[in-house]
DNA sequence: CATAAGCGTTAGCCATGACTTACCGTAAGT
DNA sequence: ACTTACGGTAAGTCATGGCTAACGCTTATG
């Protein structure tokens, strides 16, 4: 359940309101690691700190070009998300649908 | 706007290793806030303050019967949250593949 | 009315982690 | 070789938040 352990850490990555931050940056354009920090009110080691984390949660990969390591998505935390949460989905529209057959008393309809 | 502060509401309530297990049980079965604690680790007043956090992300929402609180899932937020990441998904492959195109170019941005 | 069951809330403790400053390594330019 | 630019790492501080114990409210049951 390699995958599934994937998909948790994604999920604790985008818990901090920074990390998403810098990972919609990433996402809007791949970018190196000064020209992240320059547009966020923390420091570069901060960013650098974040950048690792995404990375351990398959988030974003980096590429070294000179001194610079420039920072792209990594589809594969994604794609680990994805199919979590596709599955739980499912799951809450079948709950969804169980819990209103019970209900369907006085609730009103959409 | 509120949709997107909905998304990431939802990331940052399931970041929690405890919520996550909260909610997957929930997803599983509508439940008891004292027969979810009863599984699990921690405290019910514990599970009790989760089962806030997860209601104010649109995660489950709660059913009075009796003295008891039934949690079930709430399909706004899971809906939200993959809305957000649907668009980030698009995203990374957007820039995977312009990311490809300037490897060849060996250009530098700004 | 009295008791019990089920939860939410509060106060307070404590561990996690986000942040900064300082430092060091590496690569490019002069 | 010297200097500058870029970025990862270490150490230490401080705030966030997850947890428990204690309390009070509401509803069912005797």
């Amino acid at each position: 359940m390699a995958n599934a352990y994937a998909a948790l850490d994604s999920l604790a990555a985008l818990g901090d309101p920074t990390r998403r931050a810098i990972f919609e940056r990433v996402a809007a354009r791949p970018s190196a690691v000064g020209e992240l920090a320059r547009g966020l009110p923390v420091s570069r080691p901060a960013v650098s700190q974040h950048l690792r984390v995404l990375k351990q949660a398959r988030l974003v990969r980096e590429t070294r070009a000179g001194t610079r390591r420039i920072y792209h998505l990594d589809p594969r935390g994604i794609a680990a998300m994805r199919d979590w949460l596709e599955a739980h989905w499912a799951a809450a529209l079948d709950a969804f649908r169980n819990f209103a057959d019970t209900q369907t008393n006085q609730e009103k309809p959409k």
